[in-house]
RNA sequence: GCGCCGUUGGUGAAGUGGUUAACACGCUAGUUUGUGGCACUAGUAUGCAUGAGUUCGAUUCUCAUACGACGCCCCA
């Protein structure tokens, strides 16, 4: 048997309803906050990621996929979606729209090279959104506010978002040179990772989880010490900002993100929600005002975010978010003869095109299976088709919760499920907020009835 | 790249160095000649991830590979 390559997973049936849903509220939320969707190629020259993202992130070192095509050139999957988007800014000159900035945004896949484990695929899915071209405080605002405002959407309640600011240039560089020489005397005391750290990216062992409690560790000089008045100005802003849009947040200075990119506001959120593991990051971002220009483009200010919608849908698996997904079908046509079943060809038809969900049978089933098929497909409503009431102009159909069977003129047989599907709903929202029993909502004291 | 555990039918799984691999669910058919969901009866893996080895004999032991789960590094 053909496996699928490790890593890479088969979305379908309810998994994938769920999918579409989140990708729906996705859209929804980008297009009040008016981002327009971009949609750039799933492979890109290596040097952009090298380029782009840093030589000395492990996402581009050691886990990318990169390979060379049949006509040599040398070409990589993309570990994520930022590097495309500034890409295509600068190719597409988007910078000489007067239209500024350019808020876009994107969802697809992204590949890496890595031990897949919870929360975690060689290929992922991501949704993001990039705002190239504002310096503004309150555009770093308005990215967290965006990212947060989707898991509420969602229906998350159990995030946290941690924000801090790595400063310009300057105040990184500065920062990052006092803590190497803070930690150099010590380093014997920490793990082996710091040590490699201590070189390679020093930032990093103020996350570390083994040397967390290590009193050296706490007393470490913060990032936000060594801004300089600009950078803390413009990060006391981005806080006012927040404030104003009601967004919680706390501020973690041991937040560093992974690309070298980034500068001044960098962000996360993660679920704090039981049993999630050790991968509960859902979503991150920052400013990067340097990479346009690095990669050739004019000096513009960046800000984005991005998020695995992997995560995410595991995320509202275990906060137990009901997700509004239909999984029922409204009615469901049997038959016996062939002249019967020619006739459910043509009723199924003409339903659909009225706007139900209608289904019939395709294998050879007889009655009884064609009845359990039914049940199993949770059809609202049940018609067997039967030669003699069609030689009537009728047609018996029956409501599969309550069992009671009426017949049914075929020329009101529209307006009869319409009417019969709205009861149907109106009962099951009889306190009329428009959601649904058992829901978790608190809009109303109705929708808290208990699940089944 | 490293570590630990796992891989038996459509599904959940039990199990053994030796003729027919439990049990349950599901599915199909019949009892019920066109109205199911209950009940009963029957059927439902020539195979226990793949390859090699040990053995008279392996699904069971050993090794390798693949894949899965979890953790580390790193990250969404």
């Amino acid at each position: 048997m053909i496996q699928r390559q490790k890593g890479c997973n088969d979305i379908y049936g309810r998994e994938a309803k769920i999918w579409k849903y989140v990708e729906s509220v996705v859209d929804a939320a980008m297009e009040k906050y008016n981002y327009t969707f971009i949609r750039t190629p799933i492979f890109e020259a290596t040097e952009l990621f090298h380029r782009g993202i840093g030589d000395t992130t492990d996402i581009v070192t050691k886990e990318s996929y990169d390979f060379e095509d049949k006509g040599g050139r040398s070409i990589t999957l993309r570990p994520e979606g930022t590097a495309g988007v500034v890409r295509s800014y600068i190719e597409n000159k988007m910078y000489g729209d007067p239209n500024q900035p350019v808020k876009v945004y994107y969802n697809g896949t992204m590949y890496r090279y890595e031990r897949p484990q919870s929360g975690r695929d060689r290929e992922l899915t991501q949704f993001g959104m990039e705002v190239l071209g504002s310096d503004d405080p309150l555009s770093d605002a308005e990215v967290i506010s965006l990212a947060v405002n989707i898991y509420k959407m969602l229906g998350l309640k159990e995030i946290k978002v941690n924000i801090n600011s790595l400063g310009d240039t300057e105040s990184r560089n500065n920062y990052r040179e006092a803590l190497v020489e803070y930690f150099k005397p010590h380093i014997d005391d920490f793990c082996e990772d710091c040590k490699v750290r201590l070189e390679k990216n020093p930032l990093r062992i103020l996350d570390c989880k083994v040397d967390a409690e290590n009193e050296i560790l706490k007393n470490a000089p913060k990032t936000l010490d060594y801004l300089n008045e600009e950078s803390r100005d413009r990060f006391e802003k981005v806080q006012e900002y927040l404030d104003v849009m009601q967004i919680q947040y706390e501020i973690n200075p041991n937040i560093v993100r992974g690309l070298d990119y980034y500068n001044h506001t960098v962000f996360e959120i993660e679920a704090k929600v039981e049993g999630f593991g050790s991968n509960n990051v859902l979503g991150g971002g920052g400013r990067y005002n340097g990479l346009v220009s690095q990669l050739g483009g004019p000096e513009t200010p960046c800000i984005g975010f991005a998020s695995g919608i992997g995560r995410l849908v595991l995320a509202l698996e275990k906060e137990k978010v009901n997700v509004p997904i239909i999984e029922d079908i409204d009615l469901f046509l049997m038959y016996v003869n062939e002249d019967e079943k020619k006739y459910a060809a043509y009723l199924a038809q003409e339903l659909r095109m009225a706007g139900f969900i209608v289904d019939t049978e395709y294998t050879g089933r007889g009655l009884k299976g064609q009845f359990k098929q039914a049940d199993r497909l949770k059809a609202k409503f049940t018609c067997v088709l039967n030669s003699e009431d069609l030689d009537n102009n009728e047609v018996k159909i029956k409501n599969n919760k309550t069992k009671e069977e009426e017949v049914i003129s075929l020329d009101a047989i529209i307006y009869y499920l319409d009417e019969q599907l709205n009861l149907m709903e109106a009962e099951d929202d009889e306190c009329g907020c428009g959601h649904h029993h058992g829901e978790e909502h608190e809009c109303c004291g109705h929708c808290h009835h208990e699940e089944e």
